[in-house]
RNA sequence: GGGGGUGUAGCUCAGUUUGGUUAGAGCGAUCGCCUGUCACGCGAUAGGUCGCGGGUUCGAGUCCCGUCACUCCCGCCA
């Protein structure tokens, strides 16, 4: 017999009734009677209550023995009356009487509380990490990681997928985020890196014959964090598989994602077959490539209303004409919202740093005229051909941003946000899954103002071999592929390019020559210049999957042991200080200040 | 690198707008009372560098300047 305990903190029922018991666990809370004492005592499983009399020897020790003490108690169970049943827990059924208890870990006061559903600083939290994480909210967000990631592996096996781990110290890439780096001891001066994602390694195990890999990896990239970003690490599905085409991939991953979200949530799928989005499209409805598809808000090109003589709306007029865009939403039937709706989408624009959002109201029967602080400058014409091009009738309202397009984008992707959440336009019970297609292979960069690649360099352009041209190259799309759930950007992926001799030619457009190819990519060309089978994948990210289950909106929530947004770990102290010592054998000096 | 929010007892917060007696509450801690609670109840006690530094003022938690920490966002994240 297990010395601590015969049962879990969970399970006992009123069959019990009448058994010696042995139970374990920390003391969650104590309801002090003076001559009666209850004790709920907790463990991973659940919550029992136990209780003491004054006439039992170890009551006066119970009763000063401080909460979340680790103790075991020996009882007996008996069934509760009627009228004392808790039906809030699982064992509310019965209560254990004690009669003795051993301390098995003592407890400090406390830090922080550990019973109650107060919300508190996230420093104490992280320093206390392992009080936090006994709260019932967290632990079983935790929980839900562990299952959902039983489940996904689960499930790859099933479908033929080999697991298998790639290195952790590997070499830095140029592409892409900043690199976490590791000195090399036997090699001084040179560093390794940690992989940013498993990329050249999973291609390479295509190349390996292995078919079909998955792996639940770990990535690390040195950027600034966010609400649903880790600074530093994350953990993705990556997965890459032989012979395919896009639609092979998108089938397997689509039915994964409809499995794991129907097993782990009662949220309903708004889509059953994931939509298809060219990347192209998405910005021109929803002015983002990651579009929260539960809002049924679309964006409009509104630009050439302003190049017209009857508008005589001046400051977008001029802006216009220096290149500028004018975009649009329209919300159906908002004539009878009060002012302070208008207003509030207009001071919400200049809080994230825009001048504004002009809007109006669409009104008149014969003559249709425009409603609000910017109506007049419309003539009844143009106020027709607006409702033409947004599919708005009278009662609607327009919203609108002019600026020049990345900034009227970044505006009118989150405006739309904004109204949909004060129109409650958004059913937050709902998942909307959906596809972006048809990446550009290039874009320009801002800074640079050279041509670079827009997302993966190794993915495969959407171009016919035989007549390869590659003289607009921006005009170029990838297979490459993004799957948006609920506005959250949820993988990404592609099909790979698996032809030496073009990916010689890609790279030579991003300004990469024949050497720099074969110097930084050194392992990854060797390697497809000896058979290569097509091959491609994607790679979920199962932080955020597991976000979206547990409805939470920081990722910390379904992390154990998260670093702080300045990625600290204030709990292990980390980053810190290394000895002379190690510094010497690594061969690094540090520069100070 | 930039912008916003927050910082008062171990924890959660009120008080700051409009400067003015000894800075309050709930939870937790300690002590006492209480035999059916499940957020048990009742009474008492302890607990404060109002994030830190400087300034204005007869007087600063409150106003001004600077700074630090945490957090959200922008940049960044192929």
């Amino acid at each position: 017999m297990n010395k601590y305990r015969t049962h879990n903190c969970g399970e006992l029922t009123k069959k019990d009734n009448g058994s010696n018991v042995i139970l374990s666990g920390w003391i969650n809370k104590k309801r002090d009677h003076g001559n009666l004492l209850f004790l709920d005592l907790r463990d991973n499983f659940g919550i029992t209550q136990c209780l003491v009399e004054k006439e039992n020897e170890f009551f006066k020790n119970l009763e000063k023995t401080q909460l979340e003490t680790v103790i075991k108690i020996n009882g007996v169970v008996a069934k509760r009356t009627e009228d004392t049943v808790n039906k809030e827990i699982q064992t509310g059924e019965i209560e254990v009487k004690i009669k003795s208890f051993e301390i098995l870990g003592t407890c400090k006061e406390l830090p922080m509380p550990v019973f109650t559903d107060q919300e508190y600083a996230e420093d104490i939290r992280l320093k206390y990490r392992f009080l936090d994480l006994r709260r019932k909210k967290i632990h079983e967000n935790i929980v839900l990681r562990s299952k959902v990631i039983s489940f996904i592996r689960e499930e790859m096996i099933k479908l033929g997928f080999l697991e298998f781990q790639t290195p952790i110290l590997t070499s830095s890439s140029p592409e892409g985020a900043r690199d976490f780096l590791v000195p090399s001891r036997l090699n001084k001066g040179k560093f390794y890196a940690l992989p940013q994602a498993p990329q050249q390694f999973k291609q390479l195990i295509m190349v390996s014959g292995f078919d079909k890999y998955f792996q639940i990896a770990p990535c690390f990239r040195d950027e600034d964090a966010r609400a649903d970003r880790s600074p530093g690490e994350f953990y993705q599905l990556d997965l890459e598989m032989s012979f395919v085409e896009q639609e092979d991939v998108f089938n397997v991953v689509e039915k994964l994602m409809l499995l794991i979200f129907k097993k782990f949530s009662n949220k309903k799928m708004l889509f059953e077959k994931f939509p298809k989005i060219t990347y192209e499209d998405a910005l021109r409805k929803y002015g983002t490539d990651k579009p929260d598809l539960r809002n049924p808000l679309e964006i409009s090109d509104l630009t050439s209303i302003f190049e017209r003589d009857d508008v005589k709306f001046e400051i977008f007029k001029k802006l216009v004409k220096s290149g500028s865009v004018v975009r649009a939403i329209k919300t159906d039937n908002t004539k009878d919202k009060p002012r302070s709706f208008f207003d509030g989408i207009n001071n919400w624009a200049k809080d994230q740093g825009a001048s504004g959002m002009a809007y109006f109201t669409f009104e008149g029967d014969n003559e249709i005229k425009a409603k609000g602080p910017v109506g007049k400058f419309f003539s009844s014409e143009s106020l027709k051909e607006i409702m033409k091009i947004t599919d708005a009738k009278i009662g609607d309202s327009i919203f609108l941003s002019c600026n020049k397009e990345n900034e009227v984008l970044k505006l009118i992707s989150s405006a739309r946000d904004k109204i949909a959440k004060d129109l409650n336009l958004v059913n937050e019970e709902t998942f909307a899954f959906c596809w972006i297609v048809d990446y550009p292979m290039f874009e320009v960069d801002e800074t640079t103002k050279k041509i670079s690649f827009s997302h993966n360099p190794f993915s495969m352009p959407q171009i016919d071999e035989k007549e390869i041209d590659l003289s607009k190259p921006l005009e170029i799309k990838a297979y490459q592929y993004d799957i948006v759930c609920n506005g959250i950007e949820l993988s990404s992926g592609a099909i790979r390019n698996h032809k030496p001799d073009l990916m010689y030619k890609l790279f030579s457009i991003a300004g990469y020559s024949k050497e720099d190819v074969d110097k930084k990519f050194k392992g990854m060309i060797n390697a497809l210049s000896f058979g290569a089978p097509p091959h491609g994948g994607i790679a979920p990210g199962i932080d955020r999957i597991v976000m979206l289950l547990a409805n939470e909106k920081n990722i910390r929530e379904v992390t154990l042991f998260p670093m702080n947004q300045n990625a600290q770990d204030l709990m292990m102290n980390a980053p810190s200080e290394i000895s002379d010592d190690q510094l010497k054998e690594l061969g690094l000096q540090i520069k100070k200040k």
